[in-house]
DNA sequence: ACGAGGATGCTCT
DNA sequence: GAGCATCCTCGTC
């Protein structure tokens, strides 16, 4: 199976398998990032969803094609970046909530401010690799960011955080490292 | 180690 | 005007 056919699968399918896969931004340097934790979120069937209510302007990308960036703004202060995922229209994503430096780890940690915990969150990832609202909407298969395949991770279950509905689905994915 | 609180902007009610 | 799919710093223990 292909990363295409991959991708229009269900999100809850699709957010283990982006584990230990290989996160390329081609904003400035190239970095790359493994990733290493990520959320599913459903469509109108979830109410923690962005796409609970519908199609809205800010959640746009949400409804686009598998393989579509959905970049938002959190808290006024963060980016945070999600894969879209299920057929056109479905509004189904996986949020990018942590990785693992793999090139251009100095253009991380300069990006960051800091030397550690360089992308242990969802604001934290985006930081690391350049991501900012312009990116909304860009393909990963296209670029500036790509999903590259990477090495299957074993992974863990565990309710999604940060969240204050819909708390009770383990739909949290975090890889489990040897 | 852990918890509280502030920063900050945009979307939707 | 409320409520965030967060992160960082600083205060305690």
């Amino acid at each position: 199976m292909n990363l295409t056919e991959l991708l229009a699968g269900d999100s809850l399918k699709v957010a283990p398998a982006l584990l230990g896969m290989t996160l390329r931004s081609e904003i400035g340097t190239p970095v790359e990032i493994e990733i290493t934790e990520v959320e599913a979120y459903r469509s109108v069937e979830d109410s923690a969803s962005h796409a609970y209510r519908g199609r809205t302007a800010r959640n746009g990308s949400m409804f686009e094609a598998p393989g579509t960036l959905y970049v938002y703004r959190s808290y006024g202060i963060h980016w945070c970046a999600n894969v879209v995922t299920g057929p056109v229209g479905s509004g189904q994503a996986v949020l990018l909530r942590g990785g693992d430096p793999l090139l251009g780890i100095e253009i991380i940690r300069h990006r960051r401010g800091r030397t550690t915990d360089l992308c242990n969150g969802p604001g934290k990832v985006c930081q690391a690799l350049g991501i900012t609202g312009d990116c909304d909407g860009t393909s990963l298969l296209t670029g500036p960011l790509v999903l590259l395949a990477g090495v299957a991770r074993r992974h863990r279950t565990t309710p999604r955080i940060g969240i204050s509905k819909a708390t009770d689905h383990p739909w949290r994915f975090v890889a489990i490292r040897d």
